[in-house]
RNA sequence: GCUCCCUUCGUCUAGUGGCCUAGGACACUGGCCUCUCACGCCGGUAACAGGGGUUCGAGUCCCCUAGGGAGCGCCA
């Protein structure tokens, strides 16, 4: 154990410069904003932790201030590399950059027992070793007579050694009250007597969140503590600890939590809610970014921001006090619309690995760039473009059935056949030529551009939907087009002879 | 159970006592554009949880009810 902790200590030289700032004072200028992002690593970066961080990242960034990283790894049982590993590629994927951090608290056990041992001198934290059953006991009974489970206090006035196995507990005041001046809530109070005596130190010497919180929001130098309303409840015992060490407690803003499109708690059956899920489903940071801020808070009928703008714009005290529900036909309407304003050379260089998922090889064809710019305003995201891309850069496998069937008609055989020998001897191969060539057979059938552009148009893309008729003939090229055409009038002269 | 919090269209929201016969956006939907899809444009359906007050006047202030959420861990 303690050569566990001595491990950690020599990794954290970054973070044991804060180990010496004393307590009582703030060690920066108080009008120097300061925010933090502390998860836990128990888990993937979600969408309602990244909407916490981005809420911080932009108060401080708002405020010319810091915006700091705090992985909260104290509980060793659940906390994971693999988590924190998770958290920073999300962060950075965001591109919510951290001045300070990361900083794990497990690096700080020495400054936290330290601050733990001022607390016993002054009294203002005792012994425990009340049993686990002891504890269960009291709390089965007061919850049979319907009253609030808490720590009966019992070792309060008790003398326990330090050898024998205990924990700590904080002295909760047991008068007065507590009153959390909330930058969202408006000012919500509580009466000490709620509160109990609790643990701040674990029987393995390990401290809990209601004290490393406290100890290191005060000595980095945390002006504004953004975070989920799950923790206004834990407030007016942090604040209680805090004014037990004579500091002043920073400002709070809880933000409520997301909930999935169907209310409930944001969770796994309701389909993606890691940010790096979004990513790979195609999704643009600045889209989630945009989505994310946008619930809860709000510029008038503003919907579409930029960072630089939220730096700006975004206050703290704008945020809404409900839930709100995640909509993702929303965030598709964002990502289209980040999509389509996009520079095309950035999407296809996004857009390139998605083809390689579908053993595309983009440089064998036309520049990706082009077809990016005629993809650009039909695809909802990344992964989609792809798919509705590939046509240009391999033969599809087979005709979709709908298409085929309403397109590839006895009817078409002509028009295609027309437009095959137009397109064989065409000479200049480019979209407005091409257009023409199509126009013209038209033309001399004396049909509309429809009936020639529609049966051309499954030939050659094996659906319905694609670009204009010219710019897909081009991207396809002669060589490639005449190909599909002449498998599309096989397919229809197969398609007749079963019908006879 | 106890404590705390929340409540405007299906969803995100505007609204801070008269500008609200409640505005915008997504979704849905009618139409236009059109070689398809998409984009774009024009239009439509759709909400102040319920009940009491206060006020000349309430979505906006107060109270109650209902519904939802969080906390009550040697989790964070």
């Amino acid at each position: 154990m303690g050569q566990i902790r001595s491990e950690l200590c020599i990794q954290a030289a970054s973070a044991l410069e804060y180990a010496g700032f004393s307590l009582g004072h703030r060690p920066h200028n108080p009008m120097t904003v300061k925010t933090r992002f502390a998860p836990s690593p128990t888990g993937y970066l979600h969408v309602g932790g990244a909407r916490t961080a981005l809420f911080s990242w932009l108060h401080a960034r708002r405020h010319g201030g810091k915006f700091v990283l705090r992985i909260e790894d104290t509980d060793r049982e659940r906390s994971t590399d693999e988590s924190v590993n998770a958290i920073l590629e999300g962060m950075t994927w965001l591109g919510l950059e951290y001045d300070e951090g990361p900083i794990y608290q497990t690096h700080r056990f020495e400054r936290y027992n330290t601050v733990i041992g001022e607390l016993m001198a002054k009294g203002l934290a005792y012994r425990c070793d009340c049993s686990r059953e002891r504890l269960d006991g009291i709390r089965e009974e007061q919850m049979a007579r319907k009253a609030k489970p808490r720590y009966d206090g019992h070792c309060r006035g008790r003398e326990v050694g330090s050898d024998a196995p205990h924990v700590i507990r904080f002295r909760n005041p047991d008068e007065g009250g507590v009153v959390v001046d909330d930058r969202v809530r408006g000012k919500v109070a509580y009466d000490n007597a709620e509160l109990d005596d609790l643990i701040i130190r674990r029987t393995d010497g390990s401290p809990t969140y209601n004290l490393t919180v406290v100890v290191d929001d005060l000595d980095m130098g945390i002006t504004d503590v953004i975070r989920g309303d799950d923790h206004l409840n834990n407030t007016p015992r942090q604040i209680n600890i805090l004014r037990a060490l004579g500091a002043e407690p920073p400002r709070y803003a809880h933000v409520p939590m997301i909930l999935g499109d169907d209310g409930s708690r944001l969770s796994k059956r309701h389909g993606a809610v890691s940010v790096m899920q979004y990513r790979e489903q195609g999704i643009l940071p600045e889209a989630l970014l945009n989505y994310l801020v946008r619930l809860g808070w709000s510029y008038g009928d503003q919907e579409i921001f930029s960072l630089d703008e939220l730096t700006q714009l975004f206050d703290i005290k704008d945020v809404n006090k409900a839930a709100s529900s995640f909509n993702t036909d929303k965030l598709l309407w964002l990502n289209q619309h980040y999509i389509k304003e996009d520079d095309p050379k950035r999407i296809a260089r996004l857009l390139s690995p998605l083809l390689g998922d579908l053993d595309i090889d983009p440089t064998q064809g036309p520049d990706l760039v082009e077809v990016v710019k005629a993809q650009q305003e039909r695809a909802k995201t990344l992964v989609e473009m792809a798919e509705i891309s590939a046509f240009v850069y391999k033969d599809f496998d087979e005709f979709e059935p709908k298409a085929a069937k309403k397109h590839l008609r006895p009817v078409a055989a002509e028009a295609l056949q027309q437009v095959r020998e137009a397109l064989a001897i065409v000479s200049d191969w480019s979209p407005a030529a091409l257009h023409d060539t199509v126009e013209r057979v038209a033309e001399l059938m004396d049909v509309k551009m429809g009936k020639v552009a529609q049966p051309l148009r499954v030939a050659v893309v094996g659906r319905a939907a694609s670009p204009g008729i010219d710019v897909t003939l081009y991207l396809v090229g002669r060589e490639a087009c005449l190909r599909r055409i002449d498998r599309a009038l096989e397919y229809i002269a197969a398609r007749a002879g079963d019908q006879v």
